[in-house]
DNA sequence: GTCTATACGACGATAGAC
DNA sequence: GTCTATCGTCGTATAGAC
């Protein structure tokens, strides 16, 4: 046991400058707000940053994976209704890391992207999990057979993903309804149904 | 009438950039794309293009303020599904607009980007024309009652945004199914309802 | 009003010393 | 692993020709 751990030390400062990206861009918003003061506030020049990311976009792409991971583990991976709104309403406390998820979003379209990989394992992974959740309620009956469970996931995430963009614009948009009436309408059976 | 129009060649001349501008962000993405690439299409130096704009974003915003006027010349507001189709499908033909319209919708967030207004003035604008829309399917028992037509707005607007992103990263992504599948879910009626 | 030339500051990126 | 120094390019600002 020569060597400790691949980089020990490296791998921790890469997560503190992950972590110090995070909080300036959701203070800040991530447009506007250069490596160099990331680089500051972690006590290094840019190239000491760069250090640890083999560009900006990197970097960018990397705070996205952190914050995914770490708001996935808070929520076990349930996927259903619950989780989503815990979600949600920490997005709505943060509207940098909501202005961030969208735009890079926008530029992982582009295979050549570093986030690309990310939202392409992202989006099919989400969507199995929200299918077997509507599966789960089609089994009981609380959910019209109309469209495939795959569709219908599909269709949920677009909703949660489209209604960020009227709430980045009108901040007191709800982000919650809209999935919220998404289920209601899919619910032929409505009202309490107890046990 | 000693003066013809405000402008004249000036506001030809604009029109002109924004069409390269269009032309080139639909063919190359707009990221890394300079505004010296565009002037040069346009026979300008930069500071010659810089006459007509404000700023960068500023341009950007013009940008897609005009792409939206074209395309809703084009289908006459009808704000119904069969237009919402064939706005669907030319975007499906220039990824890089897409990428430009999400990505200016995450920066218009803030209150004083150029774009800003364009979009708190379009949003509501949108809601209302496809609200108008539910309430006439409502009228007609096309469409269940349980959640109000403004709020089905909302949705079904989430929905069309939504997709984009989904599409985005996967190209084969089918993005007028999901809205189609809201419809055919909002509809209690389902099958062909002659007369 | 329209446009060129020039320059400025800041950015992300890289080379090479320590 | 981190620095100083430097590079090329970006958006922007100003001066002034026509």
């Amino acid at each position: 046991m020569a060597k400790r751990g691949p980089y020990e030390k490296g791998e921790a400062k890469r997560g503190e400058i992950l972590h110090a990206a995070l909080e300036i861009f959701a203070a800040e918003g991530y447009r506007g707000t250069s490596l160099r003061k990331v680089a500051a506030k972690c006590g290094l020049s840019l190239p000491g940053l760069m250090h640890y990311f083999d560009s900006k976009e990197d970097l960018l792409a990397q705070v996205l994976r952190v914050r995914d991971e770490t708001a996935r583990v808070r929520q076990v991976e349930r996927g259903d209704p619950q989780s989503y709104r815990e979600i949600i309403r920490e997005a709505a406390r943060t509207p940098g890391l909501v202005e961030l998820f969208v735009s890079m979003a926008a530029a992982a379209g582009d295979p050549a992207h570093p986030a690309h990989p990310h939202f392409a394992e992202r989006y099919p992974v989400l969507r199995d999990r929200v299918a077997a959740f509507v599966r789960g309620r089609v089994d009981e009956g609380r959910i019209s057979t109309l469209v495939p469970p795959d569709r219908l996931a599909l269709l949920l995430i677009a909703v949660a993903d489209g209604v960020q963009l009227q709430w980045l614009i009108d901040r007191s948009t709800d982000m919650e309804q809209p999935v919220e009436d998404l289920l209601a309408i899919l619910d032929p059976g409505q009202g309490p149904e107890a046990s």
